[in-house]
RNA sequence: GGUGGAGUGGCCGAGAGGCGAGGCUCAGGACUGCAAAUCCUGCCACACGGGUUCAAAUCCCGUCUCCACCUCCA
């Protein structure tokens, strides 16, 4: 079975065939880097770093090009409110978005272009747009597209041109159109601006897309992801400008749905209880990623505190038979992808069946763990593992093993000396004894169990 | 008004004509000195009303409810 791909394009899934054999170059939209990222930003980081780890995994090189949107109106507002520059604004928000990719194990792109650094590639493009009549500058420093010039506009969102509720701002403005959009905006006093050569300004809509992902993949490229919300008007736009440039663009379209709460849109529900700041605070990064990796890419995730707990114990259970997994096997646990997780993957991602597979596999290895079946237990972990590795959810990657090491030496030799009177006293069946030392060893955080080859102990959670 | 999506068991969450996804919770059982962990069993759901079919959660018609996008939201 090979990969296949929902593209919105099409509104079809089909075969991955990619443009040049072997590789697959991606550009994902991130982040406009004007708020702390929600759940809901980081969830589109997670579902296509999955997305990218199961084509590395399938051999392709995978170029990764996922953008930095840092000077935009809303920082621009934040900049004010903040009472700080605009810049330093864009760069602290920049350094959350890293922190939290990187606590929820999101592999750093092969490359993260900002819009601030790649003006030239912004000013080059609206030239080739004026010069082939798509985009006109109206003299007071905006450039716009003009939208009734295009051969095909809104083909992405399925919409017609009459039919768009209009912008309400147009009068005041320069369009020719009252749906023409701005690529550029002219400087206003006090706002930030970059010399062009109808004037100084600033980028307008997302202009930075088209530019970075022509500078990073070229003309044409395989798949361009983001937020559902952003189909339109963001991505119509960025084709828009792209093909009006005589670029092919994206050929694969791919959007991942929200994490919405109480039903709604992250953005509209209030608090900042959902960043992914608080939320590690109650959870460990690798299991709200299991979380949000849990649900189809394309499907609404509803938030809750009780979802997520439920999760997490979930992904406790399949942690825990990986860490017995390699006790009893004294050695590191393999990594293989199944037939039937790979089924599952290769079906547009369908980490939900994925889930299922990885349940399978670890009842079959716990049962194997009981029956002392070392083979069994070795074949299962490593398929469980394999999974995980995908969902990027692997308890043994060293981005992880901070938080799960069970404790180092000295712990390890403390808690035997106390394991040792235990056991001393449960020989002589003196179990309140017994007792009192594991209750006493509990409220230190550390469980114990008792299995057929002797105790052991964990770092309770 | 236009466009798109959703409604599945106590909860989360797949599936998209036929042999009960899976997880969590809960209840029983096995194991255990007791636990914990683990395994086994149980809990037969698809918004509503019609229709097509041997067979519908899935297709068709109608209805209701919810959500999103429609010019700077992942």
């Amino acid at each position: 079975m090979n990969l296949s791909l929902y593209n919105t394009l099409t509104r079809a899934t089909s075969e991955f065939v990619p443009l040049v054999p072997g590789k697959v170059g991606i550009y994902l939209c991130g982040a406009t880097v004007q708020a702390e990222p929600h759940i809901g930003h980081i969830r589109s980081g997670v579902n296509f770093d999955i997305l990218r780890r199961w084509l590395t995994h399938l051999g392709y090189e995978v170029t990764f090009i996922r953008n930095v949107t840092d000077i935009d109106d809303k920082i621009l507002h934040k900049a004010v409110h903040e009472v700080m520059p605009w810049w330093a604004v864009a760069n602290k928000y920049e350094r959350a978005f890293s922190w939290a990719y990187s606590t929820l194990n999101v592999l750093p792109p092969t490359y993260e272009p900002r819009a601030t650094g790649h003006i030239t590639q912004m000013i080059e493009l609206m030239q080739i747009l004026i010069d082939n009549g798509k985009a006109y500058a109206p003299g007071n420093g905006d450039i716009y597209l003009s939208v009734r010039a295009l051969d095909s506009y809104l083909t992405l969102s399925n919409q017609k041109l009459d039919d768009l509720q209009s912008a309400g701002d147009s009068e005041e403005t320069f369009k020719k159109d009252p749906r023409d959009f701005a690529l550029w905006k002219a400087a206003k006093p006090g706002d930030p601006s970059w010399p062009t050569p109808w004037g100084d300004g600033r980028p307008g809509w997302h202009l930075e897309c088209s530019a970075m992902a022509h500078t990073y993949l070229g003309p044409e490229f395989d798949i361009h992801g983001g937020g559902l919300d952003l189909i339109f008007p963001h991505h119509e736009n960025e084709i828009a400008q792209s093909e009006s440039a005589g670029w092919g663009f994206a050929k694969i379209w791919m959007h991942n749905a929200w994490v919405t709460a109480s039903g709604e849109k992250m953005s509209k529900s209030l608090g900042n209880s959902l960043l992914v700041s608080e939320i590690v605070k109650q959870v460990r990064g690798i299991e709200l990623r299991w979380y949000l990796s849990g649900a189809h890419y394309r499907s609404m995730t509803e938030f809750s505190f009780e979802a997520l707990e439920e999760n997490c114990v979930n992904f406790r259970r399949i942690e825990g038979f990986l860490f017995r997994a390699k006790e009893v096997l004294g050695a590191e646990i393999g990594v293989e992808v199944s037939q039937k997780f790979a089924d599952a993957m290769n079906d547009d991602l369908s980490v939900p069946t994925g889930l299922a597979e990885i349940a399978d596999l670890v009842r079959i290895g716990n049962t194997a763990l009981a029956a002392n079946d070392l083979e069994g237990v070795s074949r299962a972990a490593a398929a469980v593992r394999g999974s995980l590795s995908i969902l990027g959810c692997d308890p043994f990657d060293p981005i992880f093993a901070a938080s799960n090491k069970g404790g180092d030496e000295a712990i390890d030799g403390l808690v035997k000396l106390a394991l040792a009177q235990r056991e001393a006293a449960r020989a002589r069946k003196d179990f309140a004894s017994a007792d009192a030392i594991r209750d006493q060893i509990l409220e230190l955080g550390i469980l114990i169990e008792d299995t057929p080859t002797g105790p052991r102990w964990t770092m309770a959670r």
